[in-house]
DNA sequence: TACCTCCTAATCAACTTTGACTAGGGTACG
DNA sequence: CGTACCCTAGTCAAAGTTGATTAGGAGGTA
């Protein structure tokens, strides 16, 4: 699974309907085009092909406000809907390694309520102690540790990677039971969108030293 | 950077002369189909363009002597040669946390000379400790954290990961400076791959739950 | 006014990845 | 003996990703 779709969903969604190149300015706000491959080439065809495909309807706009080509809005459908939510939940259960597709999760953890949120990522900690215990049994073979070389670092490493996850997640957990951040349905709900003709204060200063997609 | 070319090369290498089906097989032994992209598709379409762009020499063989369609036999050319030592330099010190490329790398890490690898990971901590800095400084804004609301959680995710890398990759150098394991130079290298005819022994056995790529 | 640069909005070709499919031969079995 | 299944080796179409490029208008400036 790619962040791409759900980035993108999530970024329509808030808008209820929006261009690509607004998406694209959210995605950027959020700094999305650092940790994920929220690129400009990326954006537009996931666009394209989730209205292809009907999770998006899109609107044939007249050439824009502000010069360039004529602009196409995009509005989520009632399976677009179901779709983001579907991607919303797996992003934060799954426990694989990509932080791009955890990370936009998070970002979106407060459209579900609360007590979800918070099953979800107890739906992940278990999934990591899973993980972990299938590593640990598959790298202690008779022989011990040793007769994999080098090679047992990389479980070593999986290992750690998975403790390391689930103790954040654990936190994570506790704040939100803690009464931390505002979730659906508890009112004014967190603005993560950049408003019209509102400027961008982060849309140079992201701060990054090499590759962290 | 994907970890795929850094695999292909590296079991072609193993080998001396190898073609896909072999490569194949090498990878799924080291259960890289489960956590990396090595799947037929990417490894075939690997091979050929790494052909194509003058890293493998392509050797056209007769039909197998098991069935099947004709297979094409491989070998690294020198550039090749330098690619994967380029590919493994940079996957060990990269920082990304791209659980595929590290595992590659360390998989490979014994093609270095001692000295060599730790110094490469002593780059990646390096390079980590930066990374938490940048994060950290970009998530503390004159406000307080609060004003992030629970976007703050996806930099605190991340300054984790930084730390657990850090340390993992911190024992890591001190188990190599204690002497743990062979590189190269250093008398008979660890056997990763399978003989001709050799049977996996963990060809259907490895353990996964879920999505680990 | 002519020129240069930037912003808006999107497209495109090249490349990579995915998962399903092909096709020939061997082998177990009823 | 036929047939169902597995192994070998690889191909293919569809989808996704990347980085460069296009093209029109706005704004500054010499």
């Amino acid at each position: 699974m790619s962040a791409i779709r759900l980035l993108v969903l999530g970024a329509v969604r808030q808008h209820g309907r929006a261009h690509g190149y607004q998406v694209r300015n959210d995605l950027e706000f959020w700094g999305a085009h650092e940790w994920s491959n929220a690129k400009p080439g990326s954006i537009y065809h996931a666009l394209k092909q989730m209205a292809k495909q009907g999770l998006l309807h899109a609107h044939e706009i007249a050439p824009s406000t502000a010069g360039g080509p004529p602009r196409t809005e995009y509005e989520l459908t009632d399976s677009g809907n179901v779709e983001y939510f579907s991607l919303l939940r797996e992003a934060l259960t799954s426990y694989d390694q990509k932080m791009d597709v955890l990370s936009a999760g998070i970002g979106f953890i407060v459209d579900l309520d609360r007590r979800e949120a918070v099953e979800l990522l107890r739906e992940r900690v278990r999934g990591l102690e899973e993980w972990r215990s299938s590593v640990t049994e598959y790298y202690t073979p008779e022989e011990g540790p040793e007769s994999l070389g080098h090679i047992g670092e990389i479980m070593n490493f999986w290992v750690h990677s998975a403790d390391a996850g689930a103790q954040w997640t654990r936190g994570l957990i506790e704040r939100i039971e803690d009464g931390a951040y505002t979730f659906a349905g508890e009112g004014e709900p967190f603005v993560g969108v950049l408003a019209e003709g509102q400027e961008n204060p982060y849309a140079t200063g992201v701060p990054h030293e090499g590759d962290l997609s």
